[in-house]
DNA sequence: TTGCAATATATAAGATACTTAAATATACAA
DNA sequence: TTGTATATTTAAGTATCTTATATATTGCAA
């Protein structure tokens, strides 16, 4: 069965497989990401993916860099070895739950020509 | 751009979808067809089911018909017009959202064969 | 040179959704 | 008579997300 915590969002998910693909990124850059790979369909909230990021490096999935870029701080998060297979578990049951949303939504092809 | 709503749960639209397919059913029914559609990998539960179906009914969407099967009670619900077109609003931003999250996690087949 | 947009992070307060748990009640099988 | 399946209700607690605010720099346009 599908954990729960999926029903409640899929934003933890959304942000490490991010940084697994990009190896590292900073929290602006990944609400910028997700703009662009959804074109402007989803928004991070900067109250809710930054909370997130922090729970994560506490919990050891993820850790962090500092460094400077025109006199702004960006923060470079990137997969621990735990990260690494926490983003697998997660993306796992994203996608259960993505095939299993789509069971129920997804109009049966034998009821519509019925 | 998809309404957050949808990132805190699809609860609402999956029993509204169902109810929209099946004309009518009662709450114990839908817990049992969403497990069966999924092959119980989603179970929802009665705290968050009963809720949510109480709400749907005072905002007009969903109304109520109250029948006794074997000495219990079953409440059916159904769809008002009102729940039509909340429906398909619903099932149209669900779609939108499983196509954004398929577009972050899925893999790119450009970049899998670089 | 003032003001606004973009960049970049942080966090408190509030709303909402979901889980867990407990209550009630009938039918049927072991 | 004990347990399982059916059927609904609701209170208390937790977690997540939104909204709003704060801080600070860069760069462009008025």
């Amino acid at each position: 069965m599908i954990s729960n915590e999926l029903l409640k969002g899929s934003l933890k998910t959304i942000v490490l497989k991010l940084l697994k693909e990009s190896g590292r990124m900073y929290g602006y850059e990944i609400t910028r990401k997700v703009e662009e790979l959804t074109e402007g369909k989803v928004k991070l909230t900067y109250g809710a993916l930054y909370p997130v990021l922090h729970k994560l490096e506490k919990e050891g999935v993820l850790i962090t860099e500092s460094e400077n870029y025109n006199n702004r701080i960006r923060i470079y998060y990137s997969l621990t070895p735990k990260g690494d297979s926490v983003v697998a578990e997660k993306l796992r049951e994203l996608g259960e739950y993505i095939e299993s949303l789509q069971r129920i939504i997804e109009p049966k092809p034998g009821l519509n020509y019925a």
